[in-house]
DNA sequence: CGATCTTGGTTGTATATACAAGTTTTTGCG
DNA sequence: CGCAAAAACTTGTATATACAACCAAGATCG
């Protein structure tokens, strides 16, 4: 079997959903239309419904019928992401645009932060990440010049920036600061909020081997983007299935 | 049927995992031994399995067997940390003010999330924790009566909920996601906020053995509060002896 | 001895069936 | 009309069966 039935059904349901032909709360076939639609049996068409509901596609209430999840964008906090990959498996297009790719002369906080001296040469980059047509996040990063050189040169249409860094410096540590903040006017700009509304603003300061690799901004719409984490303390319980 | 087989099944598998019998990478009883020893078909032993692996917990191979997974590194980003010790700990003065303290018929976001029915009667906590003067966090807090009946008869003056939880119903489990939120004007009241400035909203979903325990909803204002993490991508092997 | 084939065990997919449990709609009676 | 009972439909659990895909080890043959 090329591809297995339950998967193709999957697609499908999947495919309808992005489209925007089966909208959030929309029910969606009962596990017996499916069934006929395919011409498979009832198991298999329940297959692809239970699989969905376990990756949070749909919910489903016993004597009611299967509907779609409201979807937010959502990250774990609990391992650094890549948000091209974070996007593309949610099943939809990723797109970044590169505002500026400079040198500039370090502001005195960032040189705290990557261990340089003030007004030393530092490169900047700013990029917008855009989910399918909307823009999901702000990138304002600083990169420290002495860990990577040729960051200047990288096509970051191509890679992110944290790809690429991840890349050239393997990662040993990271910090994490979390705030809900308003943007400003250049923020609502490149996010393309008409009004300003509350951010969750995420500074991320890297380090390699040798030191303070880069220290990022990463802005997204509160509306649009949230941060999920998921810690586990032993195996997990048993029954959240009933 | 008063607990499903499957899970019956998951049940005794977890333990003999939990108390080492079956340590990591160890072969576990095949779907046909499972079903035999359980007297249920294969395909409920299947389930059992199945559903263990896709919680991490076994991992399965083909024409091989299927085995005790590696239990995951944790991060501390995110600790579940008690708002009380973090104020103590920049040297200000902890105090709780108990807003409410009810039994409500269940809405329906948080029956889904503690796997209550619809209107079931539920535990309900509104708190604001302050450091010295100033409310730091707004707590509303869902708690699941199956779990921990004795909830309404504490005093939340003197020990934070998420305290008494840990201590009654030792976490195996917990789920947040982060947002940004603009506060209705009941939120702003209990913060003392002027003006609605955006706040992050910290959802919090705590487990047991047994399954969800409580959904918390922690509100604190942006210009007070953030959150903060560290991840270490260090050589493993290290200090884990949690 | 060594390469190949066979065989038995294991997981993966799929089907048809049955009944339980929950919800909504329809029916029918007082 | 109002209300209760019944029917219809939904998801949830469980079984028995069949075959496919895969792997390891033993058997066979050159």
């Amino acid at each position: 079997m090329a591809v297995a039935k339950f998967a193709e059904i999957k697609n499908f349901m999947l495919t309808q959903i992005e489209i925007g032909a089966w909208p959030e709360h929309s029910r969606v076939p009962s596990e017996n239309e499916l069934a006929e639609q395919f011409a498979v049996s009832r198991m298999t068409a329940r297959r692809a419904l239970q699989e969905l509901t376990e990756q949070g596609i749909l919910y489903r209430t016993q004597g009611v019928g299967s509907f779609v999840a409201a979807l937010k964008s959502q990250s774990s906090l609990l391992e650094i992401r890549n948000i091209a990959d974070e996007i593309h498996s949610r099943g939809h297009s990723y797109r970044a645009e590169l505002l500026q790719l400079t040198e500039l002369p370090c502001p005195a906080t960032v040189a705290a932060a990557l261990g340089l001296k003030h007004n030393e040469r530092v490169f900047f980059s700013l990029i917008v990440h855009f989910e399918d047509r909307q823009p999901l996040q702000l990138e304002a990063r600083y990169v420290n010049p002495r860990q990577i050189p040729d960051y200047m040169a990288q096509d970051f249409s191509a890679i992110t920036p944290h790809l690429y860094l991840s890349q050239v410096a393997p990662l040993t540590e990271a910090e994490h600061t979390v705030e809900a903040i308003l943007p400003d006017s250049f923020t609502c700009q490149h996010l393309q909020l008409k009004k300003p509304e509350p951010c969750l603003r995420l500074t991320r300061r890297t380090f390699s081997r040798d030191g303070a690799v880069s220290l990022a901004y990463l802005t997204s719409p509160g509306s649009r983007y949230r941060l999920g984490g998921h810690l586990n303390f032993a195996p997990a319980g048993a029954t959240r299935s009933s």
